[in-house]
DNA sequence: TTGTATGCGTTATCAT
DNA sequence: ATGATAACGCATACAA
């Protein structure tokens, strides 16, 4: 230990050189209150000469912001939330704002961890990419203190704060229209689809059924899902249980497994949607172990546009989620918040662009149905 | 603003409910000190009633530390960066500690802002991948005023601190030595190559004819550069400046003509070394566009591993650094420093796997040499 | 415009 | 083992 932090210069240091109170010198190098240039002058010659350099923790501790952003994402090794914190700092640094980042790894336990040590430091404000859509007793807490909570990519239902999503319902839908415009009839999907509260896949179908979800608060898997069903039977086509490839685990392993699964079908789906960057990559091996060739053999949409989609022969076509521009438009509501502005909560649901490529061409057999 | 961080509750109000002294309920809270059972259960349950939750801002204020390391990446989007990012923040959870994250997009006027702003948020260590190698007069700084700093990546040549790197060269000369025993002789390297500080390529070559070069302190791409030089030289083949891709800016566009240069050649190139990851899909993406076969018409191996590399086909042979293992590392020698450990630098030199792929072949057309 | 005095929420020092 | 009180470095009300 020794002597970490080796003689700090202090405004009382700078004050006393310069020959003023400390109250003025706080003042000029604070950079607040009224004095005379020449004094300025004096204080700052004296603060660079000592090599002064303010002490933040002590001014916060005052003045009861830190001008630090908390951010809990899922992994920040993922493509995803490393675009997502690009843009989440690209903004807040041009504010002056510092990020405190954690990892939730989408538990929930963690999530509890982080949002506590957030909070103990003092963030002004928290940027988090919740893990469960129910237990958020911990969020609700936040904003009841005061402290205003940013979502991103999915929505705490009864937690009425600004958030920051994708169309993900709208944009799956359009890949599928895609599909079955090209003729396709049995589309595969594969995607995550871990704990919906209201039970598994049949029990989702049937809500869908009935209309009496919200799709906005949902799991962006699921969202997907619920785009595929709809694409589905807007064009009046059944929608075949067994062609839902549920992961259930985030694991590239397991998704490779379902989709092989899929692949190794009787009656095998002639498009595949990968529902997430990690599916299609999933996907996209097995599909290559298999040597199937695409389109001729199977046609492929993927959700998350990864850069091999662009040089692999011949282009896979994908929808292009803003990844970035969710980062930043969740950091500016985040600064307007702390900014003090207090109107209602803010959703915003970014459109995805989509990038037309070569992975999609009618079916090789088309099937007669029955009559 | 109204009443943001409302109602706070301070050690004080716990006290006064827990009918003790701030002093003591300070101990029991703070976990310092002694205190009877009974008296710790009074002041815990005081604190539970009243949602009591510490302020590590005062704390730190006092204690001089804040269980906080700052980090400075180059770009926190880019998959490297993701990775190290992954290691340096599991292993400072686990430890109870937090991190500041700061990008500096590898230009030194925001690595000097990031630094300063670290430093008055007075975190407890620096992790940094300095984008300059010689104008470091911030880092000297900061190690002089005891705040421990560890590089990663590349090491600055006279600044004793810790430091995680790869062994780029022997990695690449390693890369270069087996496409020369799959019977190339002519290898191209696309690499970006910017700002060594003794001059141009052909300086650099003949630094490397001197042997007064060392290693260790050059960017990861000059490294690299050596290792491809020495390869050629241990056996006996010609350097021709011409196989040098060097990209200047790092930059995909940038990327693409120059590996296009290379393959437009008279002579062309038999096998390619990209020497990183934007390198190597930018290359793939040239290659796929002017429809040469891998490993028919060009060998290749890359520096990076990157997902669609063991599913493209043939599959792409390359060198894995450990990410992961950097970040964790870094972390690791940061949290010793701060405990106090006082050795002399120390500077780990990691071991990067190599994953054999379909990619390398004998040249098709075996040039004769003039006997 | 400047200086004095007080407070931010803790920990640390000393008595008791 | 506990309590009164002084730091930590800065901002701020108020007086001058």
């Amino acid at each position: 230990m020794s002597d970490r932090q080796r003689d700090k210069i202090t405004i009382a240091e700078v004050a006393k050189r310069a020959g003023v109170s400390t109250a003025t010198a706080g003042r000029v190098l604070g950079d607040y209150g009224y004095s005379r240039q020449e004094i300025k002058d004096k204080v700052r010659k004296a603060a660079e000469e000592l090599g002064y350099r303010p002490n933040l923790l002590a001014r916060s501790l005052i003045t009861g912001k830190t001008k630090t952003i908390g951010v809990v994402a899922g992994d920040i090794q993922s493509p995803f939330y490393a675009s997502v914190m690009r843009g989440v700092s690209d903004v807040t640094r041009a504010a002056g704002f510092g990020i405190l980042l954690t990892n939730s790894d989408e538990r929930l336990d963690r999530e509890l961890e982080a949002v506590q040590l957030l909070r103990e430091k003092q963030v002004d404000g928290l940027i988090i990419a919740p893990s469960d859509l129910t237990g958020s007793a911990h969020l609700h807490a936040t904003v009841r203190d005061g402290c205003p909570v940013v979502l991103i990519d999915r929505l705490v239902r009864d937690l009425a704060v600004d958030g920051v999503c994708v169309d993900n319902h709208a944009a799956s839908r359009d890949c599928i229209a895609r599909l079955v415009a090209a003729g396709h009839r049995r589309i595969g999907l594969v995607a995550e689809l871990e704990g919906w509260e209201g039970g598994d896949v049949e029990d989702f179908l049937r809500a869908v059924e009935t209309g009496s979800l919200d799709s906005a608060t949902l799991f962006p898997s699921w969202q997907r899902l619920y785009g595929y069903v709809e694409a589905l039977k807007e064009a009046r086509l059944p929608v075949d249980p067994a062609l839902i490839g549920r992961v259930g685990t985030y694991s590239a392993e397991a998704a490779g497994k379902e989709t092989r699964r899929l692949l190794h079908m009787a009656d095998r789906p002639t498009a595949l949607f990968p529902a997430d960057g990690l599916m299609a990559a999933a996907a996209m091996e097995a599909i290559t172990a298999l040597h199937l060739q695409i389109p001729e053999d199977l046609s492929l949409i993927c959700f998350d546009d990864l850069d091999w989609m662009s040089f692999i022969r011949p282009g896979i076509a994908a929808v292009v989620q803003p990844l970035t521009d969710m980062g930043e438009a969740a950091a500016r509501l985040m600064l307007a918040r702390i900014a003090g502005e207090d109107g209602p909560p803010q959703r915003l649901a970014l459109k995805p662009k989509f990038a037309e490529r070569g992975s999609i061409a009618r079916p090789r057999a088309v099937e007669i149905p029955p009559s």
